[in-house]
DNA sequence: TCTGGGGTCCTAGGACCC
DNA sequence: TCTGGGGTCCTAGGACCC
């Protein structure tokens, strides 16, 4: 067991809010939001307003009428972001880069060359600053899950060291909102025993807690509330992501009527997103998902695994298809959706032969493939290839229906599925 | 004017097989 | 014939993270 605190986590302050006022010096000490129909992300001048990221534009607004709202330079937070994380790269190989703007870091191995961990970190945090123009705050501490909160109560701009012997001391009287796991769901149920810190989760009867929660989530908060954190660095997780589990794409589309003028082109428009990406990685899947969004926010779904892999945009767009129509024929009350979702899972590994071939003539709902989807597979191969040559924009499916209901730009999209 | 979009993992019930 | 148990897969929903 390690016994120094020679972990870091390394998080950028308030991101994209940050590179906004790097790039305009004007918006620099005001209140400013990513974003428009929903707030991406709130300067520190915003936060002290009430403003967060993901709440709709509106509320933000009204919180702060000051507020300045500012288009995102999604390449300009992918290029800082990598630089970042190179800082940490010229200290240690042990990085595990986590999101665009967060990574943890081993120094145990580099501290005879660079000084103690928590020297460390203030150097990455000058350099960040002066190299980048960006402020970063650091935790460091002997395990990630600590590590982490710490960096969370480093916010923003700080640097805090956990010391072995002080862990639970400095655990002990934090929020259980600051744990790994820990949502708004949770924090209520907790709250509802009257446990509201750490160190009162860690005095919870074990049983009573997986009762609470469920015993999967109620082991892992006890273990982390007692400062057992098992977790290693992962220094390559799911590169290219290779080992991703499914793919998918949704729209919100503010209030539309539930019929298929709306829901047909939408869903084209989705499965062609989530088709060429399985393409792409040669990642066929043989379960398909759909979420339907009513009027009051209430989300349906339905899925069905078929007997072979699929990742052709019309096979894809036809089974969802009949999906919304089966949640929409046992909702009949429902006139109105406010967001339609596809989702593909049960990825297989090769995509060796997954043309979908005619199997024969049975059960074509289970057996996806038939000369129309040889056909089209055809059309596909061609799709991706001309979107090779002239982008994205080349070719698209139901783009004028889906133009009206597009609140985030397509850039944002990239920078979510970007695999980092 | 009721909230984006990409994912992961867990739970629980039912079907089915041994 | 009746009863029980375990394992696996599928489906639907919920919670969480960035």
């Amino acid at each position: 067991m390690e016994t120094s605190a020679t972990i870091l986590h390394a998080d950028l302050d308030a991101f994209y809010a940050s590179v906004e006022q790097l790039l305009d010096p004007s918006l620099r000490g005001k209140p400013i939001a990513v974003g428009g129909g929903v707030v991406l992300a709130a300067s520190y001048e915003a936060r002290a307003f009430g403003v967060r990221g993901g709440m709709p534009g509106r509320k933000a607004r009204e919180l702060c009428p000051q507020l300045i709202f500012v288009g995102g330079h999604f390449g300009d937070y992918q290029r800082l972001g990598d630089a970042a994380i190179k800082v940490l790269d010229d200290f240690t190989p042990l990085v595990e880069r986590i999101s665009i703007d967060e990574a943890f870091a081993d120094v145990a191995g580099c501290t005879h060359l660079f000084g103690p961990p928590a020297e460390i970190a203030a150097i990455v945090r000058r350099r960040v600053r002066a190299e980048l123009g960006l402020p970063i705050s650091i935790g460091v501490a002997r395990t990630k899950h600590l590590a982490k909160i710490a960096s969370q109560v480093a916010k923003p701009d700080g640097l805090v060291v956990v010391d072995p012997a002080g862990e639970l001391a400095f655990l002990h009287d934090l929020p259980v909102s600051l744990m790994w796991g820990v949502g708004p769901a949770t924090k209520a149920r907790l709250a509802e025993i009257g446990v509201e810190t750490i160190g009162q989760l860690a005095k919870t009867h074990s049983g009573a807690l997986e009762r609470l929660i469920g015993p999967a989530a109620g082991q892992k908060l006890a273990a982390l509330a007692w400062n057992r954190d098992p977790r290693r660095l992962e220094t390559h997780r799911r590169a290219h992501s290779a080992g991703a589990h499914s793919a998918g794409a949704q729209s919100a589309l503010g209030r539309k009527p539930a019929v298929a003028d709306v829901f047909v082109p939408t869903l084209l428009h989705l499965a062609d997103r989530v088709a060429s990406r399985l393409r792409a990685k040669d990642r066929p899947g043989r379960t398909v998902t759909v979420r339907v969004r009513f009027a009051d926010l209430r989300a349906v779904s339905r899925s069905i695994t078929l007997d072979q892999a699929i990742s052709a945009t019309a096979m894809l767009a036809e089974t969802a298809e009949e999906l919304v129509r089966g949640v929409l024929a046992a909702h009949p009350g429902e006139k109105v959706i406010s967001l339609l979702a596809i989702s593909v899972s049960h990825l297989e590994e090769s995509a060796e032969l997954q043309l979908e071939l005619p199997l024969g003539l049975a059960d074509e709902r289970r057996r996806p493939g038939s000369k129309r989807g040889l056909a089209r597979f055809g059309a596909d191969r061609a799709v991706d290839k001309i979107r090779q040559r002239f982008g994205k924009q080349a070719v698209g499916y139901g783009a004028v229906a889906l133009e009206a209901a597009r609140s985030v730009p397509d850039e944002f999209r990239e920078l979510a599925e970007k695999e980092l």
